[in-house]
DNA sequence: GGGTACTTGTGACAAATATCACATAATAGG
DNA sequence: CCTATTATGTGATATTTGTCACAAGTACCC
């Protein structure tokens, strides 16, 4: 039983019709993650589907070495796909996702998927879409990666951040690095120069985005 | 209906049921791709959930001025998980697929989708399976373009082309070049490299995976 | 058999990025 | 206010990758 009346949850969740936030308010769990907290690690198994009610979540990849990949944020209205595919296939994740701030969830036990996929073509017309924007975000992680400089990357990297965290980015240049695969120096360089087009504007901690 | 007997459907995809088996023999298209035909590039949209029963297909990702990068083979008993994403939204492509011998698919109209879905819980974890595999798969790629060198790239492009295609790869240093989105004369050299480590033997028009 | 197109080899150089070394500036905490 | 820590700036240099130029080998077609 979540904490969310069945009202609340369909409006987080406008794809779900009533019968649906009902089941949901009916059988899932609320759970609040702390800022900075660990939803999802490399290793971890599932038995949750985690919709994300409030708050903001960061997932990136992990190299062998402890090298990082930023890939995407989680907002509110959506659902972490790797914890579905993961549960559905009683295997471990493979990514890191971590709270930016504090995260209300709702994590529904993998028991009911089958019900929920029977019964509610909303809940699969979510799941779908959920799997085919994250897909989707995952190519253009890709493009950028395999086809972009990292003038460019970085622009982009920005204007993403800027897109979900609003356009002052409490971030420091190592923090940006690490998201990009890159080194602080080099990071640091091509802000200047954006700094110079005007694209952004810097302060000690953060960037301003000016788009 | 599908040239394919449901029990020919059930060999290729050992996941189905007979019940699904026979719903796609009977609601399927069967459908033969020449080798070197597209079965999907950017813009087109899918009225079609493709599955392949026999052949090879290529899948690439295409930079905004014309750079490839590989992706992945989809084989027989897999199914195209972007068909399906893209079709269930009425989304175009992204990506190019491209048969690279006489490949045969069955074809499921959209149509079908919601009862198969509904009805038949093989053909859901069969499509979750589906997405799950090729977002894994997507995420190994992001792995090795953010975090490796060209040469460690290689050696894994080779490897998943000789674990798929068989040891004798049919490939130019340029076609290997075009793949992993590097310049003919880089990949020489490196595969020179290679060969002196015994991890590879080249001809003309073709290298040899040892191992 | 000679021309032509394609494939591969290789040196020289250019560009992008990473690394190292160190300077300077801002901040936090006593 | 002083000091330790953290964040940023910047030159010099190394490494990786890409590009250019051209040579040489092979296949193919008429």
């Amino acid at each position: 039983m979540t904490d969310l009346s069945s009202n609340e949850i369909q409006q987080q969740f406008p794809l779900f019709d009533t019968a649906l936030a009902e089941f949901i308010h009916e059988h899932g769990e609320s759970k609040v993650f702390e800022s900075g907290s660990v939803l999802m690690k490399p290793g971890q198994f599932f038995k949750y589907a985690m919709l994300i009610v409030n708050g903001r979540v960061k997932l990136y990849r992990e190299g062998e070495e402890g090298e990082e990949y930023f890939m995407y944020f989680l907002e509110p209205g959506s659902a972490c796909a790797l914890s579905m595919m993961c549960m559905a296939r009683s295997q471990s994740s493979t990514v890191m996702a971590i709270a930016l701030e504090e995260t209300e969830v709702i994590m529904i036990p993998m028991q009911y998927m089958d019900t929920l996929m029977r019964k509610y073509s909303a809940w699969y017309h979510f799941v779908i879409e959920t799997y085919r924007s994250r897909f989707e975000e995952l190519l253009t992680v890709v493009d950028q990666i395999a086809f972009k400089n990292m003038d460019e990357r970085l622009d982009w990297y920005l204007k993403r951040q800027a897109d979900t965290l609003g356009k002052n980015l409490m971030l420091t240049h190592q923090q940006i690095a690490n998201d990009i695969n890159s080194s602080r120096e080099v990071v640091s360089r091509l802000l200047k120069k954006m700094e110079k087009t005007g694209r952004i504007t810097m302060e000690r901690n953060s960037i301003h985005w000016n788009g």
